[in-house]
RNA sequence: GGUCCGCUAGCUCAAUUGGCAGAGCAACUGACUCUUAAUCAGUAGGUUCUCGGUUCGAGUCCGAGGCGGAUCACCA
């Protein structure tokens, strides 16, 4: 972090912008005002101002005014015809103009002369409209609340560098409304989502992010080191195992919607720590969970938008429709069809990796079949999933926490759910079988250190000795949140929709 | 990690073939009692990302590095 104030290094210019601030601030004092007093409650914020003032007139007609109202927040523009001034107010719920005479105010208009734009100031009076028809505030006590000592961006191009917008956030918050309408549009999600679990009956749960054993997903992990205890530990790359080991507990219905950290680069797509929700539903089996993603995915969007549709993955491309129902697709048919492997035929590496060939797709030397085939879907399917869609029923070699589908050969109950071309979910009827889930394990390690791949899933004993102890058929869920609200947000950029992006040092 | 693009005033952006670094907003001084990108007159503000090189002369050309973005690879 940078120290507090280094002037040193500071550009001439900017450091006399600063000062000149600094200048109104010791003015301020000097006449006895303090420019961050402790205290002050508005009694209305700018949008209900503005249906007060709609209120008042439908009552009594035009030219009517409020009774009086507080407001507080930052001021972003400021228009001074000598006597009079015209201030716009900025607070949580928007905007409203402020309306300042020297008759009115007396004294206090003096304090204009040491405001600056990104001040917070609080004024009070009734609400009116001026003969330009713009609802405002007349003015009959102004406060400073805040001085701010360092200039806004310029008020009307906004901020476009986006190292600043992401690095200073606030200054994106402040000047972009968009920034400010992802971030709401997130957090509605969330709670969206949330109220959507609880009202299924899911148990929201918080498990351990710093963990002995980094399983539960295919994953590099980030290490760290335990000091008291003298040992390594992992920041979690999945909630999966802890959340199945209270299903093991008695729980029939628990999530977590948490933070998971993933050691791996970072492009618009990832970032290496994600927000996830992971759900364990005793008693449901994979078909039940494609039925409440599509319920959740559509209701959430509904809440949040109004609306089921979402905006276009790309400029000129179609609007998604989350209407529930989405359609299934037989994964094995529709690698068939996109790039014409059959991956029941193309049993082994070599095999598999001379289809990739003819079809140039890239082969990564060393890397296992599972990891193959997962290149061949995403290169070749997964672009092609506009309208959501769920891949249905994985090879066994890719899914080590599956249950295998009875009468199928080599095949688990598993889905991937696909909106925008991106991957949205993971999910399967879990495996419950401990000694097939002992023996998925050991093949993993096995693929380790064959492949030299120390992405493979770790055989985590605890949790193996907990499914001995007996899991109920369950099925699980795995949901990316900022892929989430990529696609109902419509921003093509994960960083968009994380409010403090990883960005390099 | 490869390739390409970018980095100029606090902010948004210009700068012709390598030839005096500019504008708008913000700031400062002044005028102005219904403006809303207020207006009008004036003033000031620069490590052109950093280091090195070529050149009489570099924002511009060359090399190395930093940061950001795009793309490819990787990361389900």
């Amino acid at each position: 972090m940078p120290g507090p104030e280094e002037s040193t290094d500071q550009p001439v210019s900017e450091a006399r912008l600063i000062q000149a601030r600094l200048d109104k601030l010791e003015r301020l004092r000097a006449r006895g005002i303090d420019p961050y007093p402790a205290r002050f409650k508005p009694t209305s914020d700018s949008a209900s101002a503005r249906a007060e003032l709609d209120s008042v007139e439908s009552e009594l007609g035009e030219g009517a005014k409020s009774e009086s109202l507080v407001l507080a927040g930052r001021m972003m523009a400021r228009r001074g015809m000598g006597k009079a001034a015209f201030i716009d107010l900025r607070d949580a719920s928007g905007t409203i103009q402020l309306h300042l005479r020297q008759d009115v105010l007396g004294d206090e208009y003096e304090l204009l002369d040491d405001l600056d734009l990104g001040d917070f100031i609080g004024a009070e009076g009734p609400v009116f409209r001026t003969r330009r028809g713009e609802p405002s505030i007349e003015v009959r006590s102004l406060t400073l609340l805040t001085k701010a000592t360092r200039p806004l961006p310029d008020k009307w191009s906004g901020l476009r560098d986006t190292e600043k917008r992401f690095r200073q956030r606030y200054l994106d918050l402040i000047a972009n409304e968009r920034a400010m309408e992802i971030a709401r549009m997130r957090a509605d999600i969330v709670a969206s989502m949330r109220r959507f679990m609880h009202g299924r009956g899911f148990m929201e749960v918080e498990t351990p992010m710093l963990v002995t054993v980094p399983a539960g997903a295919s994953a590099r992990p980030f290490g760290t080191h335990h000091n008291a205890l003298d040992r390594d530990l992992y920041l979690r790359i999945a909630t999966e195992l802890h959340l199945k080991k209270l299903i093991v507990g008695g729980f029939d219905r628990v999530c977590e919607i948490g933070r998971i950290f993933r050691n791996e680069g970072f492009d618009q797509d990832h970032n290496p720590e994600f927000t996830t929700i992971e759900s364990y539903e005793a008693y449901a089996d994979y078909n039940d969970v494609m039925e409440m993603v599509e319920q959740m995915v559509s209701t959430i969007a509904m809440e949040v938008t109004g609306s089921m549709i979402a905006p276009p993955d790309e400029v000129g491309g179609q609007p998604i429709d989350l209407t529930p129902p989405w359609s299934r697709l037989d994964l094995r048919e529709e690698i068939k069809k996109r790039s014409g492997i059959d991956f029941v035929e193309c049993d082994d590496i070599e095999s598999l990796s001379a289809a990739m060939r003819e079809r140039d797709i890239h082969v990564e030397p060393g890397a296992n079949w599972g990891r193959l085939l997962d290149k061949v879907i995403s290169d070749h399917v997964e672009p092609n999933l506009i309208q959501p869609a769920f891949l249905v029923d994985y090879p066994v070699e890719m899914s080590p926490l599956a249950k295998r589908k009875p009468g199928s050969d080599g095949i688990v109950e598993r889905f991937e759910g696909f909106v925008g071309g991106h991957e949205l979910c993971n999910a399967f009827t879990e495996l419950n079988d401990p000694v097939d889930q002992r023996a998925r394990f050991e093949d993993q390690e096995r693929l380790r250190r064959e492949h030299d791949d120390d992405e493979m899933d770790r055989l985590d004993e605890d949790f193996l000795i907990a499914v001995e102890h007996g899991m109920p058929p369950t099925g699980g869920l795995g949901l990316g949140i900022d892929r989430l609200a990529m696609l109902i947000s419509g921003e093509r950029s994960i960083r968009e929709v994380i409010l403090y992006p990883q960005l390099r040092d």
